[in-house]
DNA sequence: AATTGCTATCGAAAATTTCGATTGGAGAAA
DNA sequence: TTTCTCCAATCGAAATTTTCGATAGCAATT
């Protein structure tokens, strides 16, 4: 059954006339009649009878009238309501790794949900492979990476940066005071690291794994703030990106060790589905991350 | 917007996948891509996500999906609603003469209301062509005519029998024991007549016309039951149909004239038009009155 | 007698709906 | 690894439906 031709019907019904709701509708009559015809043949019953030129609803046409105007009534309502619908609203759900869920939380939570009240947000953090594995099933919205490169057809990159890592200490740790160090120098300090899954410890890793060194951190947490915060106690030395240490060092907490021959290619992205539908809430918070968890 | 498409989504929602819904539905999984892709256009949004190999739904499917579950519980009590319906119910508008009122109302009707309690009937009465008239621009279920024998491609003659007519007068009064009268005779008595509009007067009168003779009631009025009330009271003479005077000549209160020459072709028609969509309950009032308003 | 207003109907054009077969991808099993 | 199964999308063909304009037939009105 048609709505359309209920309504149609409701609206014959209304007028007592097949020609003044095809005016109203903007069918033609004979399409009307088509339409009440088919209803007939559908219930398999007489809904008008037609005598004499005019039309009578029948004691079924009258029970259809009901359902009609109510089915009328529930799509006019349907209408109406996504017409009004707010579009900021709703849940989102975004996966990040610890450190940026941090980040995200301490510097732009609060006002993003000022921005759009509206929109409630859910986090999941993991390492690259699980929120991958996450995304892919369509449990999270968007992805932050702080990892390797990524580039993969099936997901769009929204938006992408470079991040510098840096060996960073506490300003007051003896280690603050060394010069140029190499790599195999720094291998035998005392390091606190985020677990070996996080992109850049991988990176860390690697490159060491390249130069046939190793490295035996005293502490592995997922936590950054954690890392930091014990660095700036004189707990040792960390590898940490840009952002997690960028304000404690310009306030003199913390301080980079500059060491030679540490280059290290990682990237933090913004990653969703490629068939992932943007609704205008999720545009909203693509766009709020393009331009507050990304230095342009 | 298709009720079937609605309903196929309500399906595919529920069990999240296209094809157990094609399957739960005796469609194919082509059709339900494509019920999906039809809904997702008419709405211009997108209904699931799909993504990986498994669908879910977005938010606009969420919101659809509130509408789509009411119009299909509204259309499960409507299917419901059509199949309990009491079947023997409504309201019958029925067209007769006053003395056909008056008899089935005396007869038939305490007895049609107990065997068919939920309907209700109504009565019209008005001389034949006024009848017509309603039933034509049907106002009016059924017309009961005592009159001329009708025929009209356009209406339904559902039983019919021709009425024996008599001049009938008190038991008691004088007019009773004249023998065999002839017309001229006749006209000079006290009549006591329904008015020229109802079919048998018409036709006394234009019997009479062909005869050149011309008849002049003492009293002019429909209700037939007055008439006769008033023959036995002595009052005059009258020409009446057999149903009308029946009981009274059997029970010794009224007694018939025989008048020569006097032959009427008189008719009791019960009538619908053609184009009546016979419900149950007029078709049962019809089989009353064809069993109980005809002598056979 | 002509005009108006109503619904039914016909035929043609356009659109839709449905299906089966196939594709391409993901995940599980061997 | 390969194979097998399951899933949704897509294509092309066939069938059905929807719509319209034109026209007819009828009743009422002018």
């Amino acid at each position: 059954m048609e709505i359309r031709n209920l309504i149609s019907f409701a609206h014959v019904a209304e007028l007592n006339s097949f020609t003044k709701a095809a005016k109203t509708l903007g069918y033609s009559q004979s399409t009307i009649s088509f339409q009440i015809k088919q209803l007939e043949s559908e219930l398999d019953c007489l809904l008008f009878e037609r005598i004499n030129n005019t039309i009578s609803l029948t004691e079924r046409g009258a029970e259809l009238l009901e359902y009609a105007h109510k089915v009328s009534k529930l799509t006019d309502d349907f209408k109406q309501l996504r017409k009004s619908k707010k579009e900021l609203s709703g849940h989102l759900h975004i996966l990040a790794p610890d450190s940026v869920c941090e980040d995200m939380m301490l510097h732009n939570y609060i006002d993003f949900n000022r921005t759009y009240p509206e929109i409630s947000l859910k986090f999941s953090t993991g390492d690259t492979l699980q929120m991958f594995q996450l995304l892919s099933h369509n449990e999270g919205d968007i992805m932050m990476t702080l990892d390797y490169h990524i580039y993969d057809s099936d997901y769009v990159i929204a938006k992408e940066e470079p991040i510098k890592m840096h060996f960073v200490t506490g300003a007051s740790s003896p280690y603050a005071k060394s010069s140029v160090l190499t790599l195999k120098e720094i291998c035998k300090f005392p390091f606190l690291l985020t677990e070996k899954s996080v992109g850049y410890r991988q990176a860390l890793d690697s490159l060491l794994a390249k130069n046939s060194l190793e490295l035996h951190p005293i502490l592995e947490i997922g936590r950054t703030d954690i890392i930091t915060d014990m660095l700036e106690a004189g707990a040792g030395v960390s590898f940490l990106p840009d952002f997690v240490t960028q304000e404690k060092v310009k306030s003199g907490q913390l301080a980079y060790i500059e060491v030679k021959d540490a280059s290290f290619d990682i990237w933090k992205q913004l990653i969703y589905h490629k068939n992932k539908w943007i609704s205008k809430s999720l545009e909203a918070l693509i766009n709020y991350i393009k331009e507050n968890e990304f230095t342009n």
